[in-house]
DNA sequence: GACATATTCAATGGTTTTCTTGAATAAAAC
DNA sequence: GTTTTATTCAAGAAAACCATTGAATATGTC
């Protein structure tokens, strides 16, 4: 027989990855580095709070194993470990949406009302790609764009689209995508299209998404 | 723009399943309810713990919405919530598995030497029970046998497992399963049932992951 | 109504988590 | 070699977590 306590050690260590996800801030930028790599201060930045404590987070993460990192210069940075990890953040949101209670309302209390904005699915998506009646507006930073996007998506990351809506063809149908499903620059993007009279609609989730379900990819 | 902080509330609410499952005991908890429910003090046995931590154990995860509870009489039975509950233990456990430092250490010092235990996949179990020619037997706790098992299979507890060597048919040829990866039913009982000169080998995972296949199950 | 059983509640103390602050490193620029 | 920039380290305080203990509650039996 295994000695006493080995059982509860070996769940312990299962529950590893789940400590690091258990925290809000931390999910935030797992969130965001599923889009790709990022530097410290670019990730403390999105995260909303201070570079050291960012920094502790990131190194709480890198224990776990669910990210890694890489010096260049005098920056560090970090990254998912595989893509594993993107789909242990997707499943902890589904089972959020489904079982935790108020979920519903911290998300309207965050993105707004979403009930006026059109939302279109992959397969949607899809299937109007082959057909090529589309416009995909890829409305998140020009660094997540560059690190891969939905193939043949245009992008005009959101801080940007008010100035370049002359990018736009005239009479396009739009689909914009963004982070994923939690993400409000593809809410932000439909309402400034439609306030111009464009037709928008917001992919109802993000690239990541896309891309784990091996849809078409442009990545460099 | 939505009010300060509603970003951080949206994030810390979506983690809530991760904070339910972020514990050892609360993992082993949910690890036996993925094969049925449950009354308090049968878990409370299972996990090694005192019924009053159970309880708690229990109320947190009821809290999180995973697991949801039912009265029998005097008895409080829990349960998950739903399949997504199952999903989201097993890509933890396949993240742990593959970014955890230490992981396999503590899996051997709990499961003891399995590099002479014979295992086969889902699938090739699958292809020889179309064939016929293997006898599955579900090593599992009567109750978890009879809350559903793989189709076929039958049941002999592995606490019952000597005295009821006479039940497997002469020169058969045994697949054991029990609860999934991390359970040490089936590797004991390959262990005894080879030392009996009966061929006997583990199914790599167990029941769970089977009905998670949607391969043929019986369900009460 | 008294009693037994299964579960929960409430209080305690020790440990871990989290954010803050200010100092310490490491690489690059001058 | 000094300065600048990006990141990490270290220490401290408030909050959350976890196991333990003993009491309280709810249901069913006598």
């Amino acid at each position: 027989m295994a000695a006493p306590g080995a059982k509860a050690a070996l769940y312990d260590a299962l529950v590893e990855s789940a400590k690091a996800l258990a925290n809000g801030r931390r999910a935030e930028l797992v969130d965001v580095l599923a889009q790709g790599e990022r530097s410290v201060e670019e990730l403390a930045d999105e995260i909303d709070q201070t570079v050291a404590n960012t920094s502790q987070h990131l190194q709480r993460l890198l224990r776990s194993g669910l990210v890694q990192s890489r010096r260049e210069g005098t920056r560090i940075y970090y990254s998912l470990s595989s893509p594993v990890v993107g789909d242990l953040w997707r499943i902890m949101r589904r089972a959020a949406q489904e079982h935790v209670a108020g979920l519903e309302q911290l998300a309207a209390d965050y993105l707004g009302d979403r009930s006026k904005l059109r939302t279109i699915t992959r397969d949607d998506l899809r299937a109007r790609l082959r057909a090529g009646d589309v416009v995909v507006l890829d409305v998140r930073p020009e660094a997540e764009y560059a690190a891969g996007h939905i193939h043949g998506a245009i992008s005009i990351p959101i801080h940007d689209l008010k100035s370049r809506l002359g990018d736009i063809p005239d009479g396009a149908d739009v689909v914009a995508y963004c982070r994923g499903p939690y993400c409000v620059y593809a809410d932000e993007a439909v309402r400034v299209l439609s306030k111009k009279g464009v037709t928008a609609a917001r992919l109802e989730d993000g690239f990541p998404e896309w891309a784990e379900a091996r849809l078409p990819v442009a990545s460099p």
